[in-house]
RNA sequence: GUGACUGUAGCUCAAUUGGUCAGAGCACCGGACUGUGGCUCCGGGGGUUGCGGGUUCAAUUCCCGUCAGUCACCCCA
């Protein structure tokens, strides 16, 4: 007999696929009210379609293998390759911009632990041809929303932006060397795993001054009015403007909420292909990995051999959600009980009742009932136990209790 | 891929310095309570103690391997 799963995959008994289905509903619904729409592609894909964006090194982290045709295929990690390709194939004739949304199941392979597996399901929610920074806004809004459709508040978690080009102008600024730059950016990424002390070395040698390292290695606490104020009058001033566009949007399509945004320049987004505003969901209370993250990618269309889209989207996973609503005591979802639960009494042959099942079906309800004939109290106490809302009782003078 | 820790019934756990130690609660099944809220009582099924070796008169309890889980690193979703 086969004992369980495979590792990093999950078996859903009922009850987790009714938490499951509750979060991919949620995820519908509010992706719907962003008039975000629907669709689907390949859960298997070329190899090479994920090789060429990110080069050979990825092959270690994917599930691929040799199909009967011998072909080079992988489990899709990642639903932006395949969303390029089915934007960039048809980039002409599609409505601009582009809003749609899916949750495809992806897979990684690699060793599982808290809050990853090799498996996972992953609201994708994308817009192409649009470069105003109004469509970072509804993004970020709309991933706020979701938070706050699962009954999550700002007291819970916290959206943390940030901006590429403003990252690099704000190191230039304080004198980091054009070339250290990326290796600054992987020592931002690690700020928070790291002892200071750590971080600081490691700037120094990259040829970091003296006197920008303190400031990067508290980098987190930079804020809006600090960034406005240095690169001021440079030729990055317009994107520090768009920025503050982008902070005045949010809220606005908050209804007013400010409580949800913390500009924190740490947020690198893994060094990727990232162009512009990057955010990511965090839980307050650190407990967790990012709920979500998502930002712009403007060139990705194009270097992935598509149409030359603007394009950006965020990406959210049921797992760590799942965790943190658990957590939160904010999953409601339980396993959906019959409508009806009809019982007999005094010797009501299985017939009548049967009869009655179908009647109520026939209507569309959901109804159960016991498979033998019962004493009345074992009925009543297995239909408690089902969870079904109405109990019936039939009894041979015709009445219905 | 590397390292640390862990591995007893579906779940949570127990079992003195290795010697009837394979158990309890919950869950599940059957029965009683003949009736209004998942109460009470009785009974039952279920584990080759992850798996495979080794040490020993004897291992759940010691050692090795393996598989799995947790956490961290790596990396990212």
């Amino acid at each position: 007999m086969f004992k369980g799963a495979l590792p990093g995959f999950r078996d859903f008994y009922p009850q987790e696929l009714a938490e499951r289905a509750f979060i991919m509903a949620t995820w519908r619904d509010v992706a719907r009210r962003y008039a975000f729409v629907e669709y689907d592609g390949p859960p298997l894909e070329p190899l090479e379609l994920y090789t060429r964006k990110s080069g050979e090194e990825i092959v270690g982290q994917l599930y691929n293998f040799v199909d009967k045709g011998g072909r080079e295929v992988a489990l899709r990690p990642e639903m932006t390759p395949t969303v390029a390709r089915m934007v960039g194939a048809r980039a002409n004739a599609l409505r601009k911009p582009v809003r749609w949304f899916s949750m495809p199941q992806l897979f990684r392979y690699e060793r599982q632990q808290k809050g990853r597996l090799r498996e996972h399901y992953q609201l994708n929610v994308d817009i192409f041809g649009a470069s105003e920074v109004a469509a970072d806004a509804e993004l970020v809004s709309c991933a706020v929303d979701i938070m706050r459709a699962f009954g999550l508040s700002s007291r819970d978690v916290v959206v943390r932006v940030s901006d590429r080009r403003i990252l690099q102008a704000f190191l230039e600024s304080l004198g980091v060397p054009t070339d250290s730059v990326p290796g600054v950016y992987g020592v931002i990424d690690k700020l928070e795993r790291q002892p200071a002390q750590v971080s600081a070395e490691k700037l120094a040698a990259l040829g970091v001054p003296a006197s920008a390292v303190e400031r990067i290695v508290t980098i987190a606490d930079v804020g809006f009015d600090e960034i406005a104020s240095r690169l001021g009058g440079t030729p990055s001033a317009a994107i520090v403007d768009e920025f503050g566009a982008f902070l005045r949007y949010v809220p606005a399509l908050l209804g007013g909420d400010t409580s949800w945004l913390r500009v924190d320049l740490s947020i690198v987004r893994g060094l990727a292909y990232y162009t512009g505003i990057v955010f990511e969901l965090f839980d307050r209370s650190g407990e967790f990995r990012a709920i979500c993250g998502g930002g712009r990618y403007d060139t990705l269309l194009q270097s992935l051999g598509g149409a030359d889209l603007p394009a950006l989207g965020f990406g959210m996973g049921d797992v760590v959600l799942g965790e943190l609503l658990r957590a939160k005591g904010l999953m409601r979802a339980t396993e959906a009980g019959a409508d009806y639960w009809i019982s007999g009494a005094d010797e009501v042959p299985l017939e009548r009742i049967m009869e009655e099942a179908a009647r109520l079906r026939g209507e569309g309800r959901a109804v159960e009932f016991a498979l033998r004939e019962q004493s009345l109290s074992k009925q009543k106490k297995a239909a408690q136990a089902s969870g079904a809302r109405e109990f019936v009782t039939l009894s041979n003078d015709g009445t219905h209790g």
